[in-house]
DNA sequence: AAAAAATAAAAACAGATGTTCGCTATTTTA
DNA sequence: TAAAATAGCGAACATCTGTTTTTATTTTTT
């Protein structure tokens, strides 16, 4: 990639940042100090051709470019800066679960009760709506009035809420009227101190 | 928000996260089985007067919907589904990270030597890249010719990198010529089995 | 140095797109 | 029930927007 075209894609990238859609050509030729959209067109076919930005062909505004969000950075090599292309494994795009949230929803999770599952206080967990689970899935659970985070054990002595912490007791599902499954556990995400791009707004 | 203009918002949203770019009011109509363009502009001005979508004027596809995010849920009252609104605490958007990037990355965590920090073996940690850190902080270091994810300890007896789990010794940094702060841990992030939201591409 | 490719301009064109107007039917509110 | 708000249609209009063509200049390649 030329620097002239690095220059084009942070234009259209800072603009769709900026204002939530694509610019027009004319757009972009103003952008860039350029008079006459031809110049921008071809450009854009160029751009496109080497895969670089996505068009949906004639749509006003329909130039995409394809996020390859943070990079997951795998093995990596004494003396080599860990920004090296080739410790790249690959690309996490975080905003994925964003766009198709399926009616997923956090929640905050208070006390130790899973710390044996790496799962304590203050992290985020991540919950699948879902009436059924399976035995031994991590859920979230109401129970006896609360919701509570858990691993469903079911077996010949009955159906258990397992915490993952010696000082807890399983909870027998069984002694209890008002039981709900709520949904199982996708993904466990803590912030930690003074990071402040996750905050909940 | 009646269930028609719910029903606008989704259509809308759906497009959206189908082809990257908002649909025209023509595409509107025909999705919402509408004949008239004028119908479809009535109902986008006042979806815009309440605030449920964005319009820059006379802007082709311009239409956006402002993005909530993945809803923080946090008590629940017995018997209230975990949907209703009243629970919500505040929205994640993990999106936000993605786009404001300052060379974070992600590692995967191989092994369990901070264990008890609740990151455990397969883990993604998120790294701010920094050549400085703080006593107690944990972070991404490379020494010996290795990357490891320890706590950075420094006091009289020298400067060492802490694990934490008890069938790891702590590392005297003193002892090795290769060593360097690759940046401090900003975020934890597990999925769980099945998740096929966030893997890396 | 000659040929090829990239960059750029200006103008014209066609189609896509948002807006407006007049009119009617239905639903909600007072 | 009467008034007001909402929903809808169809047509016409103005603008926005991507495309194409022609010509010229600069840069890169051979």
């Amino acid at each position: 990639m030329t620097d002239r075209q690095q220059k084009f894609i942070k234009f259209i990238e800072s603009f769709i940042r900026d204002n939530g859609y694509s610019p027009s050509i004319r757009e972009i030729a103003k952008g860039m100090g350029l008079s006459s959209t031809a110049s921008v067109k071809k450009m854009l076919d160029r751009l496109a051709d080497s895969g670089l930005l996505n068009r949906s062909g004639n749509i006003a505004r329909g130039i995409e470019i394809p996020e390859k969000g943070i990079p997951v950075i795998g093995r990596i090599k004494a003396g080599v800066p860990v920004e090296a292309a080739e410790n790249v494994e690959g690309y996490m795009k975080l905003d994925r679960l964003t766009i198709r949230s399926g009616g997923h929803f956090f929640l905050k999770v208070d006390g130790d009760s899973m710390k044996e599952e790496a799962i304590v206080d203050g992290d985020y967990v991540l919950i699948k709506p879902s009436p059924v689970i399976s035995n031994g899935q991590i859920g979230a659970f109401r129970i006896n009035g609360e919701v509570t985070l858990k691993t469903f054990r079911q077996n010949a002595e009955g159906v258990y809420l397992m915490p993952a912490n010696e000082e807890f007791e399983p909870i027998p599902v069984g002694e209890y009227d008002d039981f709900e499954v709520i949904g199982h556990l996708k993904m466990v995400l803590r912030m930690t101190e003074g990071s402040d791009a996750f905050e909940p707004a």
